[in-house]
RNA sequence: GGGCGGGUAGCUCAGUUGGCCAGAGCGCUCGUUUUACACGCGAGGGGUCCCGGGUUCGAGUCCCGGCCCGCCCA
């Protein structure tokens, strides 16, 4: 073994062992035959961005600890790992790059998409490509971490499993009407043109400024204004000129406005309002006043003119109106400090711009006001999202195509050059700090933009309140318990799930704190707007048409803005679904509908089951919109449906034989593409109401599909999948098929054809892993195509075949690795290529042994946006009845943060960045790992140092230089360990520690208290400690004490060597979890040493492969905790230390063994416990005698006595003595001081425990002896 | 504005219900190539535990009030 330990001579062949063996394997059957228990971590799933950072070492290095201890103490483990989508992150981050290689990039695919081209397809292509590259790489990085994971099992967010847990979530949700649409103001980033959660918006501190605008006052005539409703916001260009006429001053000093009346009277009178956004005027339908302003009452029935657009905005009384601080005085209204601020700023007039600001909606709402969007989606002002015409006038024109802050600056311009009276629109300007949301992606101002999108409602007791009961009880506040009391507390539920840790108040934050965040996050809860208007995700699962078109020609009547036609429309849906369901004998219930009336054509939303009604859609679609001539009689009944279904095709509709024509044609097509005249009918059914049946565009929240891992990781939903099993298929190699996917395609030569050009190469490769010499042993091959159980063996037929069933077949046979294209892609591949999956849902145990799991190691800024979300739809996909389900963790521990050594985060373009991959090349893994468990403790950050390697020009950090020399100091002791173990085995019984030199006993009982400590440590996530007492363990005592203390014995020995042999293996054991690599490549040397069983520790032999990975935790029985020997060990140390100092202070040479003088008794002591040998071999001590020194000699006080060394030198340096005692006196002077001083103090002796003031007077004894001696021996010296 | 975390040796940090004369690693000083390890061994120096009050026989630790730094939320 060579001297230093080089990682990576060792960590690729070890990582090999491991995958080899499948000892991270975990089979849900051993839980549910309640063989083992059940431990699972879910990796919180990297994002497919980028690499893996540093940060990310961290939290899978704590993963990884946990994961390996508990699989070593024998529970079924699991460690679920994955990788997320990262919606807007992915492809924000893929845009870039095309547009940096100047590449089409998001922007000319949106064209070529607004062409007609499959623009997002090949965008989602490219992003594909992204993702594949980046999860190959991450799963690379974290294979190289060591991590444990169960990587047969490995998950991608938008896998086809995981897909399918999706649609099936939003299934549920929509049709449990938790899920719904809604036009509202959302944050939208103008830049990645998306909507944002709540908490994707960041909020900065921005110079702004308030703006006062003057706002001229009208008086409108309503009989002249004809029709003009209270709180419509008329365009005077539309209202007769006489309707309408400016209001002066005198005229508002008549109607008692305050002040008036020192204005010049014939000129007309104005408002002023602040805005720090003065751009949204455009969009202004109101102006509020507060009720209680004494100006309220004189504006009654009056309007505010918005100067250019020329519209008469209505005033309204608004509660929530700030009144400036003088009149809220005048008023008596008090002002709450929140507001105190604004006050000071308020002109007591707020304009109202519903479209473009939360509270101005709130506002708008509340008094009907119109809702006037000035904005195109870019932010930019335009005339065609909303402000039309009529809305924005003349005047408005100029604005048009200006940014936002183009036209702030426009407005204010304008207002500065206009004027009412001899006073400027424009009254003032004043310097304003601000905070505003930014968007977390792209950093613009986010825009509050009104549009349709998708929301969950959270606030819904269903899912906030299954949250908040979840959290542990001592966990809670008060205000919580109350508010949402337990309904099914822990203790009481456990009807389904065998651990009494899955109903109310059973999840656990670590450490504490952070329940408080996670709490508070659900009081102050807004729904969830879960609809991106991005490619990259998953696409909402809703198809939609307008009733309008939907309804044939021949039925025009049916006016659709007629309310009572409505009903007519929805029915029409309804009965039309029903044909469906029953023309495929899906159940009722296999689509959700919803009706969108907010529009001026009714929506209707369909939204299918999934697995059973979502190949219908896609039948649909196939469908040729020709064939689609006919609808069903709206008042049908159902018998009417079955009969028309059950019997021939019949035309029902005009008596028109062009028609006839068309239908009989239509009816022939449709038979020879579908094989069913029954089929036909029902959707050409659907279709006549759905005409222009449209799947939503958009995609949803990348969240939605992480809240979802807990369930889809594990296989849910379960049930409702048509089941090929795989031994089915090839009852040779059952459980090597890993999936099985078809697709129906028109030729396979199509199919691989230039249109499909990705597809095709799918094939093309699958076809090439199939070729590939059989002797490199294929891990996954295409083995079918039109029929299920024969291999391919004639591509050419198959290429000429016109039409076929295209079945694949993934499976795994053997060694074959590859980094760039795993089993994961291919499934991949062929769910995004059309291709259904028709295994049966993966392990379907793995669901009932796993859930819940054990453990959520994540950080805290994802308590809101993740551990949340799981535990709503854990519990609320799991609920049974009237049952709220499971929590998806028992525990959640949030770690620290690693920032830099400033306490900078580590970001890329700060360039403080360290890549572990750098670390693990330089360090080694375990010594990576070592060290970031070391930082880990209970605080919220920690720092590292981070320093440029001159050398390879890599960020690293001195860090690492720990972890790297506890490896190094881990190996040498291996050295000297296997070097002193050869031999023969050692032949008898177990060895009795009782009969054991005193060394052997305490490095027995020393183990015994880190195995303790350890234990404890994990359960109670404590990283650092756990570190720290395996360090001191090796080091400390095992390394500098019981290794030195043993040599002289240790080759004549054998029951020592069984000790040793023992001491270092359960060593290996307690490592294991921390430094895998070295621990796993000492172990394989070490168990094949000779052994003999020590009495009282436990060492489970390795259940697979003779791996450590899989070999038992250290269990030790509570004798080998040996008091006595601990004591007698640290009496011979504390004289080692003693003679060491002298002969440091003395310069005694190394090599040179002095004799040590003791007092009699304690001589005798030393002898019987063995601990004057040791004495010996530790500090170079040639002899220990109780006879006085022969030569010169020198003080060496050892628990109050005297003893002296002698045999220094040839000569006794006596100034060096001289200092080194008066030294020792003055110390010891200080410690009698404060001794007394304790001891004087009256109160101390009455009320501190009785054995701390003895151990203060024997402290004080013993300085008093050591003291009297030290003085006695500068004596003899002078 | 609210919440949370932090302020202990030159640096990075421990310090678990108040009870060793406050610890570790790195760095520093001195000695040391002794047969597992110089990525080592032995010895040493280094602290107003942010400041000010309070409770207590006793406070780095608990309470109150400040001052800095950081994070999250509004």
């Amino acid at each position: 073994m060579p001297k230093t330990y080089s990682p990576e001579a060792h960590e690729g062949s070890i990582r090999e062992r491991w995958e080899a063996s499948g000892a991270f394997h975990a089979d849900p059957a051993r839980v549910l035959r309640g063989e083992k228990p059940p431990y699972a971590i879910l990796i919180p799933p990297p994002n497919v961005t980028a690499a893996l950072h540093l940060g990310h070492a961290l939290n899978n290095t704590l993963q990884d600890i946990l994961a390996r201890a508990h699989r070593m103490k024998g529970f079924e483990t699991l460690w679920m790992p994955g990788t997320d989508h990262a919606g807007i992150a992915t492809q924000t981050v893929v845009d870039k790059r095309l547009q940096t290689d100047r590449k089409p990039a998001l922007k000319e695919h949106k064209e070529m998409e607004a062409r007609g081209e499959p623009g997002r397809e090949r965008f989602i292509g490219l992003v594909q490509a992204w993702k594949d590259q980046y999860e190959a790489r991450i799963t690379d990085q974290l294979k190289k971490m060591g991590c444990s994971c169960d990587w047969d099992r490995q998950r991608f967010t938008m896998d086809e499993t995981c897909a399918r847990a999706v649609r099936e979530a939003f299934f549920r949700l929509f049709k449990d009407g938790l899920i719904y649409r809604g036009k509202r103001l959302v944050n939208w980033d103008p830049v990645s043109q998306t909507a944002l959660a709540d908490d994707e918006v960041e909020m900065k501190e921005v110079d702004g400024a308030f703006y006062y605008l003057r706002y001229p006052l009208f008086r409108v005539d309503a009989s002249k204004a004809d029709g003009l409703a209270p709180n419509a916001c008329a365009s005077m260009r539309n209202l007769p000129d006489d309707s309408y006429q400016p209001v002066t001053w005198s005229e508002l000093a008549a109607r008692g406005y305050p002040g008036a009346d020192e204005r010049p009277d014939d000129e007309p009178a104005w408002i002023t309002v602040a805005t720090t956004r003065p751009e949204t005027y455009l969009g202004d339908t109101g102006v509020a006043i507060h009720p209680r302003d004494p100006r309220a009452k004189a504006l009654d029935g009056l309007r505010a003119e918005l100067p250019l657009v020329g519209r008469l905005a209505p005033i309204v009384r608004d509660d929530y109106v700030v009144l400036p601080a003088d009149l809220a005085e005048l008023a008596g209204v008090e002002i709450d400090p929140a507001s105190e601020a604004k006050s000071k700023m308020a002109t007591g007039f707020l304009k109202v711009t519903p479209a473009h600001d939360p509270n101005d909606w709130a506002i708008g709402e509340r008094h009907k006001l119109e809702v006037i969007n000035v904005l195109a989606p870019d932010a930019s002002v335009s005339d065609r999202h909303g402000w039309d015409r009529e809305s924005r006038g003349e005047g408005g024109e100029v604005f048009l195509e200006l940014s936002r802050d183009e036209a702030r600056k426009k407005v204010v311009d304008e207002f500065k050059a206009r004027t009412i009276g001899n006073e400027p629109l424009l009254e003032r300007v004043t310097p304003n700090k601000h905070s505003v949301g930014h968007s977390y992606r792209s950093h613009a101002p986010i825009e509050p933009y009104l549009s349709d999108q998708w929301y969950v409602k959270v606030t819904d007791d269903r899912l906030r309140g299954e949250a908040q009961r979840a959290l542990a009880r001592e966990q809670r506040s008060d205000g919580s318990l109350q508010e949402f009391p337990e309904t099914y507390p822990a203790s009481s539920h456990s009807a389904h799930h065998s651990e009494d840790s899955s109903g109310d108040g059973s999840m656990h934050f670590h450490p504490s704190r952070y329940a408080k965040t996670y709490e508070t996050w659900h009081d102050n809860l807004r729904d969830w707007c879960i609809s991106r208007q991005l490619w990259w995700g998953h696409r909402i699962p809703v198809w939609h048409s307008t009733f309008g078109d939907g309804i044939p020609a021949g039925h025009s009547e049916f006016s659709l803005r007629n309310e009572s036609t409505r009903a007519v429309g929805e029915s029409t849906c309804r009965v039309a679904i029903k044909a469906v369901c029953l023309a495929y004998e899906l159940p009722e219930d296999a689509f959700a509908l919803k009706f969108d009336y907010s529009s001026l054509d009714p929506v209707a939303f369909l939204c299918p089951r999934p697995g059973l009604a979502e190949s219908v859609l896609g039948d649909l679609h196939k469908c040729p919109a020709e064939l689609v001539e006919f609808f069903l009689d709206p008042n049908a009944s159902e018998e009417d449906i079955s009969l028309a279904l059950d019997g021939d095709v019949q035309y029902t509709g005009p008596n028109d034989s062009r028609l006839v024509e068309a239908h009989n044609e239509a009816s022939r097509k449709a038979t020879d593409a579908f094989g069913s005249r029954r089929r036909l009918k029902a959707i050409s059914n659907l279709l006549a109401v759905f005409s222009e049946l449209e799947q939503d565009p958009d995609v949803l929240d990348t969240w939605f599909s992480s809240a979802l891992w807990p369930l889809s990781t594990m296989g849910w939903p379960g049930e409702g999948v048509p089941a090929i099993a795989p031994e089915a298929i090839d009852p040779e190699e059952p459980g090597a098929i890993r999936s099985v996917w078809v697709k129906r395609v028109g030729s396979f030569r199509s199919f691989i054809g230039e249109e499909n050009t990705r597809s095709g190469e799918l094939i093309q490769r699958l076809l090439n892993f199939r070729d590939i010499d059989p002797a490199r042993a294929l891990k996954y091959q295409l083995f079918d195509a039109s029929d299920l159980s024969t291999p391919l063996s004639d591509t050419t037929a198959i290429a000429e075949a016109e039409e076929l069933v295209c079945a694949v077949g993934v499976r795994r046979t053997g060694e074959f690795r590859t980094q760039n294209f795993g089993v994961m892609d291919i499934e991949h591949w062929l769910g995004e290529h059309g291709f259904s999956r028709v295994t049966g849902a993966p392990e379907p145990g793995l669901l009932d042994a796993f859930n819940p799991t054990s453990v959520l190691c994540t950080a805290r800024e994802i308590i809101t946006l993740w551990v949340s979300r799981m535990v709503m739809f854990n519990r609320y996909f799991l609920a049974e009845g009237e049952s709220s389900g499971p929590i998806p963790f028992r525990d959640v521990f949030i770690h620290a943060m690693i920032q830099d050594g400033e306490g900078r985060k580590m970001s890329k373009s700060l360039g403080n960045g360290v890549d572990p991959l750098d670390i693990i090349h330089s360090h080694g893994a375990d010594a990576m790992r070592f060290t970031l468990c070391q930082m880990t403790t209970q605080t919220q950050d920690v720092r590292m140092p981070v320093v440029k390697d001159e050398r390879t020009g890599k960020n690293t950090s001195p860090k690492f230089d720990n972890g790297r020399n506890f490896c190094n100091k881990l190996w040498n002791a291996s050295r000297f360990t296997m070097s002193m173990l050869g031999g023969d085995a050692p032949a008898g019984g177990p060895v009795e520690p009782a009969s054991l030199s005193l060394a052997d006993r305490w490095m027995l009982g020393r183990l015994a208290s880190a195995i303790e400590t350890v234990d404890r440590c994990l359960q109670s996530y404590e990283f650092s400690q756990y570190a720290q007492t395996v360090y001191d363990l090796v080091w400390r005592d095992f390394c500098d004490w019981y290794l030195e203390a043993i040599k002289p014995t240790i080759g004549a020995d054998d029951a020592q060597r069984a000790v040793l042999r023992s001491v270092f293996d359960a060593i290996l054991r307690l490592l294991h979890p921390i430094a895998p690599f070295i621990t796993e490549a000492i172990f394989e040397r070490v168990s094949t040493l000779p052994s003999r069983e020590v009495a009282g520790l436990t060492l489970g032999e390795p259940e697979v492969d003779g791996l450590l990975c899989r070999a038992g935790w250290p269990v030790v029985d509570a004798s080998l905790l040996d008091r006595q020997a601990a004591a007698d060990f640290e009496l011979m140390r504390g004289i080692v230390s003693a003679v060491r100092e002298v002969r440091a202070q003395h310069k005694v040479a190394p090599k040179r063994a002095v004799t040590l003088h003791l007092p009699k008794e304690l001589l005798d002591t030393l002898e019987r416990t063995g601990a004057a040998a040791l004495v010996c071999t530790l500090a170079n001590v040639g002899a220990v005698t109780h006879s006085e020194p022969a030569g010169p000699s020198v003080e060496c006080l050892i628990e109050g006595r005297n003893a002296r060394l002698s045999d220094l030198a040839d000569e006794v340096d006596a100034d060096a003595e001289r200092d080194r005692l008066h030294k020792q006196i003055a110390d010891l002077r200080k410690s009698i001081d404060a001794l007394e001083g304790r001891l004087a103090n009256p109160g101390y002796a009455n009320k501190a425990p009785a054995h701390l003031v003895q151990q203060t007077r024997d402290q004080l004894d013993e300085a008093r002896a050591e003291l009297h001696a030290a003085q006695s021996a500068l004596e003899r010296l002078a």
